[in-house]
DNA sequence: TCTTTTCGTTTACATCTGTAACTTTTCAAT
DNA sequence: ATTGAAAAGTTACAGATGTAAACGAAAAGA
C-alpha cells in the first residue's frame, strides 16, 4: 500500500496546523484555535475552512465527540516530513544535492547525537561513494557542470 | 541588499523551466520549449506562459536578440536552492530537522568529495553542538518531544 | 512582394489558496 | 422549554497556478 495522503499538497498554511496537531496527537478545532492564535492572526473561520481542506485531502480524520470533532492526522509528522523533503530535493540537480546538504548541516543546529548518527552513516558511506556524481539536468552529455 | 528574487515564489513548473535556464546559462523562448519537451508535455503556449511569470517575478531577465528574447536568471541556481531548503526546514520541528537530514545523507547519491566535505563540517560542529535540540512545536514547555 | 514560419502578446478558464463573513445546528444553562 | 454560546457548515471572493487557444507582428523563404 503507497502512502494514502500526499503531503506535498499540504499548503504552508495548513502545514502549521498540521504541526499543532502532531504535537498534541489530536485536538479539536476550538484548541487550534487557541494555538495558532500564538502564531498566525487568523480568524476562527479561517482555521476551521483549512481544517476542513486538510480532511479533503485525507490529512486529518475526524471524529465527533458530541457536538464538537476530534481531528487527529492520517501521516505522521515523520512521514509528512521526508516527503516534502523527497520532493524538494528530487527538482534539484544530483550534482549539486551534496553541497546543498552540506549547507543544511551547517545551518542546522544539531545534537551531539544527531552529529554521531551522521558520522556513522557517512563513514559508512563514505566506502561505497563514486568519485563524482553525474549532473541530470539536461539529458544527454549536453547537461551543466 | 537582500535577495531580490524570492525563490520559494516559483511554483514547481516553473522551477523545472529555471534549470534548463541556469544550466544554459541563457536560452531564447524556442531552446526552452525544445528542452523542456524532453521532460514534460507542455504545448509552447504553456511555456511562454510560464516564461513570462517568471519574468514577472523577476526571476528572469530579458534581452531583445533581434525578433526574440533572450532569457537569463536573476538568482543563481544555488542560492534558490538556499532559499528552497531553508523555507522547507523553517516549518520543521527543531527537534526532528537533524533526523531529517541524516535520512538526507543516507537517500542522496553523495561523492566521495561531499562526504569528505561534510565530515569535516560535522567534526568541527561537534564540539560545541548542545546535548539536546529544543522542540519548538508550541510555545512553552507544553512542546512535543 | 507574398506567404509561411516563428515569436511574442492577449485572453481564457478551471482549480487551488488565503482569508473570512454569515448561517445553522446543537449543547448547556436558565 | 427557551435562549445563549459554541461548534460546524455554507458561501464568497480575489489572486495564484496549470494549461492553453487565438491573435498579431516580424523575419525568412519563395
Amino acid at each position: 500500500m503507497t502512502a494514502v495522503v500526499d503531503a506535498t499538497e499540504m499548503t504552508t498554511s495548513e502545514w502549521e496546523l498540521m504541526r499543532i496537531i502532531w504535537t498534541k496527537g489530536k485536538a479539536s478545532s476550538s484548541e487550534v484555535i487557541d494555538l495558532i492564535k500564538a502564531k498566525k492572526d487568523w480568524t476562527e473561520s479561517t482555521v476551521k475552512t483549512l481544517l476542513r481542506r486538510l480532511v479533503s485531502k485525507s490529512a486529518l480524520t475526524t471524529v465527533k465527540d458530541g457536538r464538537r470533532f476530534i481531528y487527529s492526522p492520517n501521516i505522521t509528522e515523520s512521514d509528512a516530513m521526508d516527503q516534502m523533503t523527497a520532493e524538494m530535493f528530487s527538482r534539484m540537480c544530483n550534482m549539486k544535492k551534496g553541497s546543498e546538504i552540506t549547507k543544511l548541516i551547517r545551518d542546522t543546529n544539531l545534537s551531539q547525537a544527531d552529529i554521531k548518527q551522521m558520522q556513522a552513516v557517512l563513514a559508512n558511506k563514505l566506502r561505497t561513494a563514486p568519485k563524482v556524481v553525474e549532473c541530470n539536468c539536461l539529458p544527454g552529455k549536453d547537461s551543466c557542470c
